[in-house]
DNA sequence: ATGCGTGCAAAGCCTTTGCAGTCTC
DNA sequence: GAGACTGCAAAGGCTTTGCACGCAT
């Protein structure tokens, strides 16, 4: 592949630099080095997993960074921010948040495996009620929970019933 | 309005009543307090709402025993338990489950005000995707973010936003 | 040089848990 | 009477905050 298409870390960099620029707030190096692994996975993580991984990438951060540029990073639209309410209440999980097409999520309340989806029945939905309700609809979140069909998950989720049945 | 039909806090009761028996649970006095007091509220409540409530209704219960509880009463779908991450991670909002039909939500950022909707094509969707992907799906969630038109919030958005120019 | 950003640890918030006493079955 | 449920307070997990130091501007 050519570099004629600048990579999606390269894009997310500039737009970083933008952003920062724009805000007047500081180009620290620790907000680089988290945007970069950020850019580097593709799962569904959460702020202790993105501490951990800075610190094994050779890049301590505390968690106060962490926190802070997970912050900015969502509000300039660099990372999505979710609120999954499955198996914990209380932790939010992120994502990178350029490109890829505007998804939702499918969440096994076993196995909490998280799979992504799109619909474009979503947006027309957007669009009705924001017409319909007089509101001006930023973003969505859209989540189903249920089981999924993964050979393990399966197994292991019948075992749990066989064992609550014999209560 | 006669008798003939039940009221829903009735219904509830009933359900209640046969739930704690086929899962031989007790009917304490303080899980069908509670229960009457989540039908008694047309909003999304949060457990520390409801824990004020009890107390004003000069029912005390602990905070514990409306954490249990609340747990019960979504396990046998008496109460719905929902994730909006707007303004606060961590917080739970509860409505009451029976009498409802299956809605989603529309949620503003500036006032934190709770609209339900409904939309057949979200029925639509959520079949499809659990075809597709080979999913049970049991449950949604589907929520909106924006800004609402209400007046009242406008004003104070738009002041805040002013505020915000300034600096 | 100014003052924002970072790191550390402590505090905060919602929720869960442990233990003793109480009430349902 | 047995043990499930409640109340209380303490602990737990994730996140935010206060303060001192360091670095970008």
């Amino acid at each position: 592949m050519l570099d004629s298409t600048p990579s999606l870390l390269t894009t997310a960099r500039n737009k970083l630099e933008e952003y920062l620029l724009k805000k007047g707030l500081r180009r620290s190096s620790e907000r680089f080095a988290i945007l970069e692994e950020v850019y580097s996975r593709d799962d569904h993580f959460d702020a202790e997993d993105l501490y951990q991984a800075m610190h094994q990438r050779s890049f301590a951060v505390s968690r106060a960074t962490v926190y802070n540029t997970l912050e900015v990073l969502v509000d300039c639209g660099l990372v999505r921010k979710n609120q999954f309410g499955d198996e914990d209440n209380t932790k939010s999980r992120f994502e990178k948040g350029l490109g890829r097409q505007q998804h939702a999520h499918l969440i096994c309340v076993n196995c909490h495996r998280v799979i992504e989806f799109c619909d474009p029945r979503l947006q027309l939905i957007k669009t009705t009620v924001g017409h319909t309700m007089q509101f001006q609809v930023e973003s969505h979140s859209l989540v189903f929970y249920g089981e999924c069909n993964d050979e393990m998950c399966v197994a292991r989720t019948k075992a749990a019933a066989a064992n609550a049945n014999s209560n």
